[in-house]
DNA sequence: GTATTTAGTAAAATTATAATTACTAAATAT
DNA sequence: ATATTTAGTAATTATAATTTTACTAAATAC
């Protein structure tokens, strides 16, 4: 029983490989790292200390220095001090940073509308309900 | 209608970003170009040429003439002529270059199983069924 | 049959990423 | 109070990725 629903989320995978791996094809300003940790911080939806994204996104901190200040220089992150540490500074992300990421999604937003056109209305149906109940039940795994 | 299902979607993305971005932190001896090719590979489960390797993963071919050959030498692929095409030479994946590839799916499996104690019985028949739907629906979008 | 395109290779130069070491200042442990 | 750990920075070196140019041989267009 367990068995066959992990082969499932297995599965689930790579239907979604085609959408990820197109995500960074934007030919930006940024480098890869850059890239990396706008995203991190995109998908996590809150200010991150520098020593929390290099273990995130398992890269050596003394990396994220320049990346991230990088980032800072084209304003795509701005930096502020932790009230909660005097020693760390919280990375967030500004209007254009969110902005970068969200022109991503909508890409891949627009190519899963169109391929929707395969389906009938009742597999759409299904479809958007099987998805809205695994969304919920892998919530509920990781919280 | 439609937007709604295409939020869903895309809400299912972030919920498997964990799991994807552990994927590669096997230390292996391979590259990060490397992975991406062999990665490739397996997600395609056939072989391919270099060119086609080449726009799959939107690299340069000439990058991809040392990538593959290294992988070559360490054995995770092996070479072929393409039959149909004398000046093409298929890259397929060996046992070995398998291998590697289910060592990082099993890891993914281990902590799906473990996480999956958090729903109850019903949740994870729920669960299951819903993710084989999404799983039908998705393969038959895109064909 | 000739010209052009395409798959693959090769080498050089540039840029990006990774790893190592060392330092400052704040936080924490004892 | 002192020692140790931790967050961030900085500079150096090594390795890997990207780009550019150029070449061969097979395939295709006309």
């Amino acid at each position: 029983m367990k068995k066959e629903l992990a082969q499932e989320y297995i599965a689930l995978i790579p239907n979604l490989f085609g959408s990820f791996s197109e995500l960074n094809k934007n030919a930006t300003e940024l480098s890869h790292m850059q890239n990396h940790v706008i995203e991190y911080l995109f998908m996590n939806k809150r200010a991150f200390n520098l020593k929390e994204i290099s273990t995130g996104l398992d890269i050596a901190k003394q990396q994220l220095t320049n990346v991230v200040s990088a980032l800072e220089v084209q304003g795509y992150v701005v930096k502020k001090p932790d009230p909660k540490d005097k020693r760390a500074v919280l990375i967030a992300l500004t209007p254009k940073g969110k902005e970068v990421q969200e022109k991503k999604w909508a890409e891949i937003y627009n190519r899963f509308s169109q391929n929707l056109t395969k389906l009938n209305e009742e597999e759409q149906r299904d479809l958007q309900f099987a998805l809205h109940k695994v969304n919920v039940l892998l919530t509920k795994m990781e919280g």
